[in-house]
DNA sequence: TGACAACTTGTACATTTGTACGATATTATA
DNA sequence: TATAATATCGTACAAATGTACAAGTTGTCA
């Protein structure tokens, strides 16, 4: 009964943690490449995340030849509601309008997205 | 020239600035009696959380009578972009709109935000 | 004016976080 | 089958974070 008690993913966890779920699976390297070139942190590091996310229960992994492939334990979802409450409540103290106002004030969203959301709404 | 280069605000930071915000203008006990309920934490604590806001260039103070009056010395929409951008990049890797698209399915969002949004974008 | 209550200051400390090296093991290769 | 590559594992370690106590200071009220 999902009576989970998840430790908290941290800043740079969240980081490799979403290139897994993009990558759907994936090694040390294959997360490595996918690292925005910017991004300057070395394999070890990547490694050493990826084992704390492995052993904090959002990641497991099989293995490939000499290597582990790692994938995720726990559904994004549940991992990006928590993390969209948490930030949610911290900085707006939960009220989610500021930070759509946000968004849309600073041009990170077009009418184009708007309608869809409108369509998402709409729907029930 | 505005060139400084701000150290970043902790969770538990930005939980208590933002509530200095609110408040415009408060002490330890102020922003103590903001906490919700349920945060239990003690005064000392609250009282650290301001005093590293506070070097950490965040916040100034003055004094009345014997207590310490903290106030914003950045403005909140500066810190607010910095955590959003850095949250959106973590978590959605910079793209806004499955944010924007969790909201909405999470009833965070309704209709009525929804024709204001439109509004924002609408004009310009 | 003296005691009390309300504050600040100094300090502490266990964890978590971010970052990474070196040694060991294993696969592929010449 | 040596050897070169490539991985993992164990470990480290400084800095940041969250939380808080104790001692010293100061405004206030009886």
């Amino acid at each position: 009964m999902t009576k989970r008690k998840l430790p908290a993913v941290s800043p740079a966890e969240t980081e490799i943690l979403r290139l897994v779920w993009q990558l759907d699976k994936a090694t040390v390297q294959e997360v490595c490449n996918k690292l925005p070139a910017k991004r300057k942190i070395t394999y070890a590091t990547v490694q050493t995340l990826l084992r704390r996310l492995e052993s904090k229960g959002y990641l497991k992994h099989h293995i490939r030849g000499k290597a582990h492939v790692f994938f995720a334990a726990v559904k994004s979802e549940k991992v990006i509601k928590r993390s969209v409450s948490d930030f949610l409540d911290r900085l707006f103290g939960g009220d989610p309008v500021p930070l759509m106002q946000y968004l849309a004030e600073h041009g990170k969203i077009d009418a184009d997205d708007i309608k869809k959301l409108k369509e998402l709404i709409g729907k029930r």
